[in-house]
DNA sequence: CATGAATGAGGCTTCATTCAT
DNA sequence: GATGAATGAAGCCTCATTCAT
C-alpha cells in the first residue's frame, strides 16, 4: 500500500485555513469536536452548534474557517483517508512478500477500525452525505492498491489479473470485514476466522 | 443462496397495517412512494410532505400507517430483502455446483443492483439510519449464506473453512464491487474483471 | 344545600341523546370513557380518539352524540353538579340546626373530593375550557346556598348578612380547602384543622 | 401578609438568561407578549408564534430564552406571585393591627385582581399547566400567611387556632370572592357585601 | 347505528447560516 | 479573531372533524 505524497488540499474551497497561531488552535479544536461529535452521533445527528460548544468558541467562529457544515465533514474524510494510509504503511513497511504484506495490511486495517470504532463509519456514511467526496476516497485507495497489484503481478508474486477489479476484490474483504467484527463485536475476528480470511485471499491471489 | 421462507412481519411495531381494502391501497401508495423518493434523494432529504404528496394523501394519512419516517424505512429495508434473495434465489436455482452457484448468485446481485440502481444504497444507508435493521439485514442474509457454504464444505466441493468468516468474505466482494460499478459507471464490470473475481474466488475456495 | 330538582338539558344543543337501548349504551360508555380520561389527564390532553378508543367504538360514533369535544366536557360538569349536589343533600338531609348543616355539607364534600379526586378538578378546570359552564355551575350552586343562608338568616340562626357574599365565603373555604387537601396529600385535613374550620365557620356565622 | 424577599430563581432549568444587553431587551418583550396574549386567550389558545410575532422577533428566538411554553408560563407565574405579594404588602404596611391587616389584605387583593383582570386567572390556570408550580405558589403563599396569623395568636389578637388551616379558609375567602367578582361583573363587591366578608371574616378569628 | 379512513390546518421545534458588535 | 443574538424556512406531528360505506 501506497500513500500520496500529498493529499490535493485546496486551501479557499469550503475551508479557510488559519494564519495565526490562534487561529490554528481554534481550528483544530473544531476539526476535534467534530470528530468525536460526528464520529458519535454521525453527520446528520450533529449541529453545528454543539460542535462549536464542544470546541469552546462561539457559533459565529465556525464560519471563519468552514463554509458549512458539508465543508468539516469533507476535512474529517481528509484527514482519515490520511490516517488510514499511514497506520497500514507503518503496519507493512518492512515486510518484503506481497502477499503477505496483502495479509498484513488487512489485518492493520481491522486494528485501525477496532481503534477509532467510529471514525472509519464516516468514510462510509460520505456516501450518503457527499458522494463526491466517497468516490474520491475509494478511486484514490484503490489506485495505490492497484499499483502495488500490479507490481506483484509482475513479479509473479501474484497471478496476472484486471488489478482494479482485484483491489476491489480485497477492499472490499476488508472493508466488509472490518465493518462486520466492529460493529457487531468490536473485537478482531478470532483466530480461526482470521486463518479462513487469510487462506481465501492467499488461495485467490496465487500466481499459476 | 438460500432465501427466508417467510420473513418475520411485527405488525405491531411502528407500522399498522390497514384493515380495509382502501387503506390498503393507501398503504401501497405511500409505501411505492417512499420507495421513489428515498430512493432517489436518500432517507435525510426526504420529506414525509414529499412521500404523501407523491402517494396523493394528505400528510395526516401518512401517520395512520407509520409511526415515523423511520418506520417507513424499515418496511422499505424488508421488502428489499425479500427481492433481493428472490432475485437472486431465481437466478441460481438450477446450478448444481455450489461454486458456481456462488459466482451466479454474485453476478445476479450486480444485475439486481443495476436495475435498481438506487434501492440497495438504501441498504447500505440503513447503517446511518437505524443500525439494527441494518444489522439484521446482514445477520440475516450471512446465515443463509454460511449455511449453504457448510453444506459445500460437507461435500468438498470447497475447502473447510470458518464459514461465516468465508461468508463476510464473499459478501464484501459482491456488496463493494457491486457498489463500485453501479456508484461509478452504472454498468457491469467488463469481461476482464468478471474473469477476475471469478477466478478469485474459484481459486479462493477451492478445497486442497 | 338544596338541589335543583330538574337541571336544564337542552337536548339538541351540543348532546344529541340516543334513542335506542344499543344507543343509550353507546352514549353511557363514551362518557364514563370520557370522565375516566378527562379526570386523569385533563380535557387539553385527551383526544376524542382516546375516549372512543376506551369507549371501544369507532371515531365517528362519538359525534352521532356530541358536537365536539366541548359538548362532552359540558355534560360531564352537567353530571358531576348532580352528583356532588346529590351527594351533600344525602348527607345532611337529617340534621336540623343550620349551622351545624353547614359544617356537614362542607365535611361531605371534601369527602366528595377524595372519592373522586380528579372529578372536581374539571369543575375548576371548566374555567378555562367554557368559562358559561363554569359559571352556571356556580352561579346554579350559590343561588342555593344563599336560599338556605336567607332562610336561616330569617330564623335568626345566623347573623343578618348578605346572603350571596356569605355564600361565596362559605363556597371559598370549602373549595380551595378541599382542593388542598385533594391536590397535595390526597386525605382529609387531620382533627385540629377540621375543627379550626369549624370553629372559624361557626363563629363567623353567630348571630349577635 | 409577608413577601418573599428574594424569589428563588433557578437560571437553568427551562429558562436561558440573556448575556448582553441586547438579549436582555429581548427576553423582556417576549415576556410581556406572553403576559399580554396568554392573560388574554389563556394558555392553550396561546401559540408560541403569536407570542413571538406580538414581540417583533423570529420563531426561532423564542427557543433561545424558552425551552418550551410551559417554562414561559412558569416565569410568568413567578411574576405575578412578585407582583401580587408586593401590591399587598404596600397596602397594609402601616397598618398595626393583624385583623384589620388581613382585611385590608383581602382588600387589596381584590384591588389587584380587577386591576390586571385576567393576569391572577393564570395563577388558577397554571393548576392544569404545571401542578408543580401551582402548588408552589399556594405552598409558598400560606406559609407567609400562616406565620402572620401565628404571630397574632402570639399576641392573642386572634384566637390560638392551627395556622395553616386558618390560612386556607382566608385565602378561600379572598381568591374565591375575588374570582366571583372578577369574572362575572368586573367590580368589587358592594358595600354591604364587603361588609359582610369583613363581619364574617373579624368574628371568625375574634379570640376567645 | 356504526365504522374507520382521510383530511389539513395548526402548532411545535430545530438548526444552518447571517450579521452587528 | 471572536462573539452570540437573531433569523426563518423547513420539517415533524397531532387531532378535531368529515364522509363514504
Amino acid at each position: 500500500m501506497k500513500i500520496d505524497k500529498d493529499i490535493k488540499r485546496n486551501n479557499y474551497e469550503g475551508v479557510s485555513l488559519p494564519k495565526t497561531r490562534r487561529g490554528q488552535a481554534t481550528f483544530d479544536r473544531l476539526l476535534k469536536a467534530a470528530e468525536d461529535i460526528i464520529g458519535d452521533k454521525g453527520y446528520h445527528d450533529t449541529s453545528i452548534y454543539s460542535i462549536t460548544e464542544q470546541a469552546g468558541v462561539a457559533m459565529g467562529t465556525f464560519y471563519l474557517y468552514f463554509r458549512g457544515k458539508k465543508d468539516i465533514f469533507r476535512e474529517l474524510i481528509y484527514h482519515i483517508h490520511h490516517d488510514v494510509r499511514k497506520y497500514i504503511q507503518i503496519a507493512i513497511k518492512d515486510i518484503p512478500d506481497r502477499k503477505e504484506a496483502e495479509i498484513e495490511g488487512i489485518k492493520a486495517f481491522f486494528h485501525y477500525c477496532l481503534e477509532h470504532p467510529n471514525l472509519y463509519a464516516l468514510i462510509r456514511e460520505a456516501e450518503f452525505v457527499d458522494i463526491e467526496i466517497f468516490k474520491w476516497y475509494y478511486t484514490n485507495f484503490s489506485k495505490g492498491y492497484a499499483e502495488h497489484l500490479e507490481d506483484a503481478m509482475e513479479k509473479k508474486q501474484i497471478k496476472q489479473m484486471d488489478p482494479e477489479a482485484l483491489a476491489f476484490c480485497l477492499m472490499g474483504i476488508s472493508i466488509f470485514t472490518g465493518m462486520r467484527w466492529t460493529l457487531w463485536e468490536q473485537k478482531l475476528p478470532d483466530e480461526k476466522q482470521l486463518e479462513t480470511i487469510r487462506e481465501f485471499i492467499l488461495k485467490g491471489l496465487a500466481p499459476g
